[in-house]
RNA sequence: GUGGGUGUAGCUCAGUUGGUUAGAGCGCCGGACUGUGGCUCCGGAGGUCGCGGGUUCGAGUCCCGUUACCCACCCCA
């Protein structure tokens, strides 16, 4: 049997696990100050769901997705991404009644069937949050400020960081707009590469993504959208930078941030941080998604929000020298002198630990000095010895590690006298 | 899907123009007048040299294939 994890998978060891869990902890703490609460939604879908909701056409549907038919041949998927669901679920459960608006957030892995590289797996881990049933640019800016103060709060200083801003207008403005650089793409054929002339028809706007340098050439001669917004979009946009303004955040303007799934509409965002990363710089993006719930069969329902990818953010953090914190394993290391007094040992220990104190104990019959170095590298305060004199007296030697002072303490009095040590 | 790089002890890596029992550091285990830590010293365990062919008297070292991982393109978090 071949023990190693499929293609593009990874063990989360304890290491990871514990970043994983202090980066959930701290999206649980900072966005319930933003007012948004929990969700967790099914790991695979509806093949449907992702299908309609990012897009047929895009990179990720196409190509990317991790389809199965199940037993009764339904055909699932494994979630490539958060929104698509969220959005599912919040209209099965109409969770964005007439008026109201839903704030929540989600935490777990996704897939995507793409080839592994730094930064990208085929299986990740996203924490992701989306504000269902507001239109104001208020919202915009709370949830590029929910992001961007995540990333500052997790380590990653704000200098490592840059925010990238862009519209993509809306029913209204887009398909002109999208007409425009189709027949500005059609002028200049000749000069672009294949890719991009593909693209024409589905989804001319990629071609400002494109990193071939003719293409780059071409179109930053290209008419941008920015220029071109209807009324309402540029009002909206503009509102988001002055709410943007007002926080502090710092952004960038890139008429060129197209997002590569089609449900955006109107604000779409990114922050890229490079040191730690390789090209896969993208830490967290987002957008408007105005038309999803309709997409769906619901009710026309505005909504935003933003994923970002945890292996990334891991990268950046250790970069920027963030760490995560790691508390002591045991608080306390019962330690015994020989094995007939394993009982005795074991019968403190787990008092110890039903009184609320980690402790740990030696299970493999090992010496004692090695128990102390034990205890030392777990970062236990004090040691606990019993031997066949303490157990004959009905007592144990407590040991300060910090102080090196050791005194004598019965057996029934012990887990007080740690209290007390411990603090 | 395309391209490049790399695969030697748990980890990070050395291994000379192919030549006898494959090494180091860290980690792990044990010991330093025998019931005690973080330092130091000593000792020990641990390796199908990714896998399969081939060349050769002889291959970790050369050739071919294969597989895995890494990086990049692409795309995205």
């Amino acid at each position: 049997m071949d023990v190693r994890a499929p293609k593009g998978t990874a063990d989360m060891l304890p290491d990871t696990a514990r970043a994983w869990e202090h980066l959930t902890r701290t999206a649980q703490e900072l966005f319930a100050r933003y007012g948004y609460e929990p969700v967790y939604t099914p790991l695979f879908e509806h093949t449907e769901v992702f299908a309609r909701g990012i897009g047929e056409a895009t990179d990720i549907v196409s190509k990317e997705m991790y389809t199965f038919a199940d037993r009764a041949g339904r055909s699932l998927t494994l979630r490539p991404e958060g929104t698509a669901s969220v959005v599912r679920a919040a209209l099965e459960h109409t969770l964005v009644p007439q008026g109201s608006l839903a704030k929540l957030y989600y935490a777990g892995p996704m897939f995507r069937y793409e080839r592994p590289q730094k930064g990208r797996m085929r299986q990740f881990w996203q924490i992701g949050l989306e504000a269902l049933g507001a239109a104001e640019p208020g919202v915009d800016a709370e949830v590029i400020a929910a992001l961007w103060r995540f990333f500052e709060t997790v380590g990653i200083p704000a200098d490592n960081m840059r925010l990238l801003l862009n519209s993509m207008g809306d029913d209204v403005c887009r398909p002109g707009y999208r007409a425009t650089v189709a027949a500005y793409i059609g002028e200049h054929a000749e000069a672009l590469c294949a890719e991009c002339n593909r693209r024409l028809d589905t989804n001319p706007l990629r071609a400002f993504d494109c990193k071939n340098p003719a293409c780059a050439q071409v179109m930053a001669g290209a008419p941008l959208l920015r220029d071109e917004l209807c009324e309402p979009c540029a009002t909206h946009y503009a509102e988001v930078k002055a709410r943007l303004d007002a926080l502090g955040i710092p952004y960038v303007e890139e008429p060129k941030l197209v997002r590569g799934l089609d449900y955006y509409t109107r604000t779409v965002f990114e922050v890229q941080a490079d040191a730690g990363l390789g090209s896969q710089n993208a830490i967290g993006g987002g957008g408007r998604y105005d038309g999803l719930m309709e997409m769906f069969g619901g009710k026309p329902t505005p909504g935003l929000g933003f994923a970002l990818g945890f292996e990334r953010t891991l990268l950046a953090m250790e970069a920027a020298g963030a760490t995560v914190p790691s508390p002591p394993r045991a608080d306390v290391y019962v330690a015994r002198v020989d094995e007939s007094v394993a009982a005795v040992v074991f019968d403190v220990a787990s008092a110890l630990r039903d009184a609320g104190i980690a402790a740990e104990l030696d299970h493999q019959a090992r010496s004692l000095k090695a128990q102390f170095k034990q205890a030392d590298r777990l970062g236990a305060r004090a040691v606990v010895v019993v031997g066949p004199d303490e157990a004959a007296a009905g007592e144990a030697t407590l040991r300060d590690m910090s102080t090196k002072e050791e005194r004598r303490v019965a057996l029934a009095t012990v887990v007080d006298a740690l209290r007390a040590l411990l603090g």
